[in-house]
DNA sequence: CTTTGTATTCAACAGAGTGTTCATTAATAG
DNA sequence: CTATTAATGAACACTCTGTTGAATACAAAG
């Protein structure tokens, strides 16, 4: 029942693994709405009722694992110093709190490919895109009033989205490139916009801010 | 819903636009994959039976909706011209046939901000990103080789991934910007990138290409 | 090795929802 | 008005659920 941190008994250590195994096949087989308890169950060779010791529901189950991912990720996430990523940036080095955050999700690739794909959840997809947004895109707000055409809230809509389709593709196309190269495109492209990443503009020599603003 | 085909019973239209409304609220209320087939008769105040004349089970009238909607926007985004619009984007006008589609849109303002918002359907919302994407955004494929660090694929989800964050933000928001303002800001976006519809950078004499590459 | 605790199993249960059928009632179009 | 078709209500077997109580299997500690 409640968590004995210190002892994990080996029977509840294999049946939980058994049941994982069986609810990540599920859900890749038929997505994870269409998973049932007998199902998991029956895939797992485990007693329909040994489910419910472990977990209330489906949706139960999947909360859980998903809650865990993500704290692990924000963990990580939540150490990350912007300025001191900037000047990596700048010496188009690989900032190592960075490389460390996409090693983390590299970590969960088969779990997030499954949970952010196209069979995935919403939800739980905004959720990241809010935590990267809070932690690393929070100066977009900091857009300069007066001749733009558009609003801020649009401005940030458009920025964080494009940065988050950069990692979603990133996971869902297998992870072809290391985490190196992840976290210096990315930061790259944080720092200097599109257009120096590209390699279709100089970096300006007192640096610059983001999507080439000032 | 449609009042033009041939011959629909009035008691069949009255029937589906019951169940329509009845659905969309409990969507909103429980989640789609919470509905169930006796809460939408019940609300609608319809025999149960009478459900499956209309349609198969619950997945499969969400996805006779969905397609109603996806395909009534796609023919409106199959008539855009990408060469006239910047025609207009040059005069900073707003391109008719763009507008045609953010009327489209707006027309189906709740349907969109239920199926894509936080409790939406992921793959539904992938299927209008890569709507746009054939349409519009097929120019950002062709990047120059050489000097760039990231792989084009990568790029290309960079780029659609901001504009349709920015049109799903629009959505979400309560589509507070007229569909003229929204084509308007789109193809400078598309046209010129982020500085330019900024106000931050003066647009070029001759014209500009994505993201100011050259 | 034995004891002790507990995780797992098994069978059974009522409850809810499903998808189908059929005779009956009601509304519609012509 | 009449023939047609939609909707109703009731019943059916079915699947999955979440829970229970007694029996069994197994792990850890002495």
């Amino acid at each position: 029942m409640q968590d004995n941190a210190n002892k994990p008994d080996r029977r509840q250590a294999r049946t939980k693994q058994l049941l994982y195994e069986a609810l990540m096949d599920l859900v890749r087989e038929k997505g994870a709405e269409n998973v049932t308890v007998t199902d998991i169950a029956s895939r797992a060779n485990i007693n329909r009722g040994t489910f419910y010791l472990h977990y209330r529901d489906v949706p139960d189950m999947l909360q859980q694992l998903k809650d865990d991912v993500f704290s692990r990720i924000r963990a990580k996430v939540e150490k990350l110093d912007i300025k001191e990523a900037w000047a990596y940036a700048d010496r188009d080095e690989a900032y190592p709190q960075g490389v460390i955050v996409f090693d983390e999700l590299a970590k969960h690739a088969d779990f997030l490919r499954t949970m952010v794909g196209a069979q995935g959840d919403m939800s739980y997809a905004l959720r990241f895109r809010e935590l990267f947004t809070a932690h690393i895109y929070e100066k977009v707000k900091y857009v300069p009033e007066g001749k733009s055409i558009m609003p801020p809230d649009y401005f940030v809509a458009y920025v964080t989205s494009a940065n988050f389709g950069f990692l979603m593709h990133w996971i869902e196309s297998g992870m072809n490139l290391t985490s190196e190269e992840m976290a210096r495109i990315m930061i790259r492209l944080m720092h200097y916009g599109p257009l120096v990443s590209l390699g279709l503009k100089e970096v300006p020599p007192g640096g610059a801010k983001i999507a080439e603003e000032r």
